[in-house]
DNA sequence: ACAAATTGATAGTAATACTATTATATTTGC
DNA sequence: GCAAATATAATAGTATTACTATCAATTTGT
């Protein structure tokens, strides 16, 4: 499973899209505002129609690139998953120790995430709010089922898969290492959701806290 | 905070509702159908029309009762975290023993939902279906807040509570009590979503050990 | 028995989530 | 450099949703 970089190419499901944004320059400002969109007014509210007003094109554009703004969505969380995966794997793979390893892909998936400078249209931190807001939305539906055979999640999977492994190394006889690793991976947005909306549900507060919580658990728990 | 029973009576907050759907069988039909609605074709596609065919009622009868479908499942969702707080309330308030006391709330909270005859015209098991499906996306809208500060979420908000005072109890040095509260919770209806939908990336299956995962933890943590 | 409250039926509105068609740019291939 | 291909824009149209308003019919409380 070793065999992602040298260089950064973000691959997405061709399924998500009728047209690859990616291949123009409207594509690219779909992407980047739609992004911005929907943070502003959240998925509910987000149309293509009001895209289309924002980026000063026409909604039958956007029509063309996407069939829907949930495929929309999807296809920022597979980016986004990919970004994720690429980092673990980028900072976790020259470390030999597994509890080195582990501790420090631990802190890959709950850091706080900053823009990379090496994606031009594409603002991970806005990125990642609107995963915090709307990510598990794209799960909880009844399509979930034929959309997983399609390959819609496998991203956001293999990410889950890895930090499995990691902990499978560190410890192999701890029988709960594929929940605990989704429970990681999904806890750490709903405690970033909490910390901003529910406050006294949490512990959380700064940016560093949430690798902290995770990281006691890891050491108590293998 | 110990003043539940005597009466096991479930009271809802009224901004809820428009006119309490527990004062007639209107009313009760609502609550009943919609809970099979939403689970049958879930969230998105339920719609009062829908449901006005279902109950042989017209939609505007229903528009009497909620003002739109999000309340509607807010007020399903106050239900259901009543319910369960009942059950935690009742089934711990006899013992002392502070851990014995903990891992009795923790199997309440985790435990398979089966329906509960004292109340007729809602059936818990399936309740519990749509809540793992469709709970969180209460939360996740962009009128949190607001909501939040009407009293939307306080039943569920009152349930973490009572777990993190058993967890205080146990280990008042435990620093993140409230993050492992909350976490328990809502990880419970994600693993549950998971073991239906996603099994590669959970190891629960069967009925009781999401329980046993989260004993484990907290036996480890504290 | 009769007023009040509840429910049902119908109609109507604005917005959403599209599809289809045609026109107009823009790019590219030779 | 120009025709052909492709991409984008503009417009119109449809079915559905999420309501609101009105009025008639039915149920109920005293």
């Amino acid at each position: 499973m070793q065999n992602l970089f040298t260089s950064f190419k973000i691959t997405i499901n061709d399924k998500l899209y009728v047209k690859d944004p990616e291949t123009s320059e409207l594509g690219k400002k779909i992407i980047q505002n739609s992004i911005i969109l929907i943070d502003e007014i959240g998925f509910e509210s987000f149309t293509f129609k009001k895209l289309g007003v924002k980026i000063q094109s026409n909604e039958s554009s956007i029509y063309r690139y996407f069939t829907n703004k949930h495929k929309l969505l999807v296809y920022l969380s597979s980016w986004y998953w990919s970004w994720i995966e690429y980092n673990l794997v980028f900072e976790t793979n020259n470390i030999s120790n597994p509890v080195e390893k582990l501790v420090k892909g631990i802190k890959i998936v709950t850091q706080k995430i900053e823009d990379d400078q090496k994606t031009p249209h594409i603002d991970e931190s806005i990125l990642n709010r609107i995963i915090i807001s709307e990510f598990t939305k794209t799960l909880l539906t009844k399509e979930v089922d034929e959309e997983n055979k399609e390959g819609f999640f496998s991203v956001y999977k293999r990410v889950i898969c890895r930090i499995i492994e990691m902990i499978e190394e560190a410890n192999p006889n701890y029988p709960y290492a594929k929940s605990l690793a989704s429970s990681i991976v999904e806890g750490t947005l709903h405690q970033n959701y909490l910390k901003d909306h529910f406050k006294n549900i949490t512990n959380l507060s700064d940016d560093n806290s949430i690798t902290e919580f995770y990281l006691d658990i890891i050491k108590k728990v293998l």
